[in-house]
DNA sequence: TTGACTTTCAAACAGATGTTTTAATGTCCT
DNA sequence: AGGACATTAAAACATCTGTTTGAAAGTCAA
């Protein structure tokens, strides 16, 4: 009759048998897979639970209910690898020289194809810790609410830090509106091989995506990208400026710096913030 | 006890009465707003004959059960308005002179620019006719197989048609693979601001996607994947070689023809496919 | 060991939802 | 009108699914 009231969010109660792992670990693993898999409503808690080899009352006793786990997942998402690995590649290592001289141009040029490599080998990786970019996807087409926290802390702060690279790359005169429109485009065209991904592989079943592929699929949409920017280059309004940038498309800073960044994407022993809820009332 | 055989799949049984709506025209018209909003499983059936003011059992007794209903939305969808007036700009109205010379590169550019106006324009609209773009975009993220029988009579002429358009523009010694990077490049900026609306909408709270703003839009996408595809002009391999490309972007024509196309969207009275199905055995 | 506390378990509950049934109503031809 | 057929209507049915229950089992300190 009584129900134990867990602490509210305990600091990190990793588990100390290293051996075997917690049931709620085991379920917020299981439901990533699946909550990326089918979508929060059509992912049922018995599935999960039978994939976490778990009780049926877990995801209840645990997190409270069916939602409480899909926050949970969320946050784990987050914490583990997160965005940040990513975004990492947006800013400048070492702050240069703050006049923008045309040959300081270059390293915006190679962070932009860093972050694109980063960015897609995280999209397009089927490993196991890659399902928080599906549950991004799935919460973009359909919203269920959890992503209102998440938003302005990952996504905001990577697509500001996006925007202030393309604005170092098109020049500080440049209207913001440009700015979001070239952003769009380049997370666009990345975010599109996971959105779309049954449509591209109907229409090229030999299509594997292999290391090799994606680095050559993110080398493309560097350079596709890049050469885009170019037309915007200088300018200060609406209007079309040309300026056909032999300084960016110059930048190519190697496949060899990419495909490492593109690789690498598994990041294990993190420590997951692990969320325990008890009944709503008593 | 008794249940009727309706014809298989009759020819075009318009409703007679013009004034008021058949119930399986109801049906499929509420089911693709809600289909589009919800999502498949999401969406019910009570919600759909409530919004089609039909009665629970209509949804079963005309089209079998929820999943014929879903198909004959997308079969609808599909023969009303259709992909084909968006693809039709992609074929060129009249044959040209078949040698490539450099100066019938303008059209293929102009027609790249209005098949994106006209994608973007449809779906970008939240008019009624267009929530089968939304369908398709959940179709790409959640694929319930009756993509299947329409990819390959919709989205691959589609790409085809572009990927030729492409072909012309970058030269016919181009390798497959660059065609379609650059075609996947192009369709996922647009594609972007529909899977990625929620997302969008919260970054950009301001942003108010009028005719206006699709215009100013399609036209960023068509100047920057126009220049994108500059990079690859007169490849032969993967290798880099570059060509300013001065006539593909001058073939920017015009705001005019191109607001034109974005608008017109609304398609009416086109004989649609109606589907009926009795019950399964009997 | 005892006892308090936490966790797991199998079963049942409650609500929603797709589907079916049965009867009633409408429609059109003779 | 009469009857055959097509359609609509309300209610019930069957199943799935999230959730709760109450007891059993485990854990750990005193």
């Amino acid at each position: 009759m009584k129900r134990p009231a867990p602490p509210p969010l305990p600091s990190l109660p990793i588990t100390e048998d290293s051996g075997s792992v917690s049931t709620p670990d085991r379920l917020v693993e299981a439901a990533g897979e699946i909550f990326a898999e089918h979508g929060f409503q059509n992912a049922t808690v018995r599935e999960i639970c039978q994939r976490a080899e778990a009780n049926i009352a877990a995801v209840n006793y645990h997190f409270g209910d069916k939602r409480g786990l899909y926050h949970a997942v969320f946050l784990y998402a987050h914490s583990c690898a997160g965005s940040d690995e990513v975004a990492g590649h947006l800013q400048a290592s070492q702050p240069r020289a703050k006049d923008t001289s045309s040959v300081s141009k270059a390293a915006p040029a190679a962070r932009l194809r860093l972050y694109i490599h980063a960015l897609l080998g995280r999209i397009l990786d089927e490993g196991r810790p890659a399902w928080h970019a599906k549950l991004m996807a799935r919460e973009m087409v359909e919203p269920t609410g959890v992503l209102d926290d998440l938003i302005e802390r990952s996504i905001r702060p990577h697509f500001d830090a996006l925007q202030r690279l393309i604005r170092e790359l098109i020049g500080p005169r440049a209207p913001d509106e440009t700015i979001r429109l070239c952003a769009i485009s380049i997370v666009g065209q990345c975010v599109f091989y996971r959105h779309s991904r049954p449509i591209i592989a109907r229409l090229y079943p030999d299509l594997r995506f292999t290391a090799e592929q994606v680095r050559k699929t993110a080398e493309h949409i560097a350079d596709f990208s890049l050469e885009g920017l170019s037309h915007y280059v200088g300018t200060r309004s609406a209007t079309r400026a040309r300026a056909p940038s032999a300084a960016m498309s110059s930048a190519r800073s190697g496949s060899a710096a990419s495909g490492a960044a593109a690789s690498g994407v598994h990041v294990r022993g993190v420590p997951r913030v692990q969320m325990k809820r008890a009944r709503k009332a008593g």
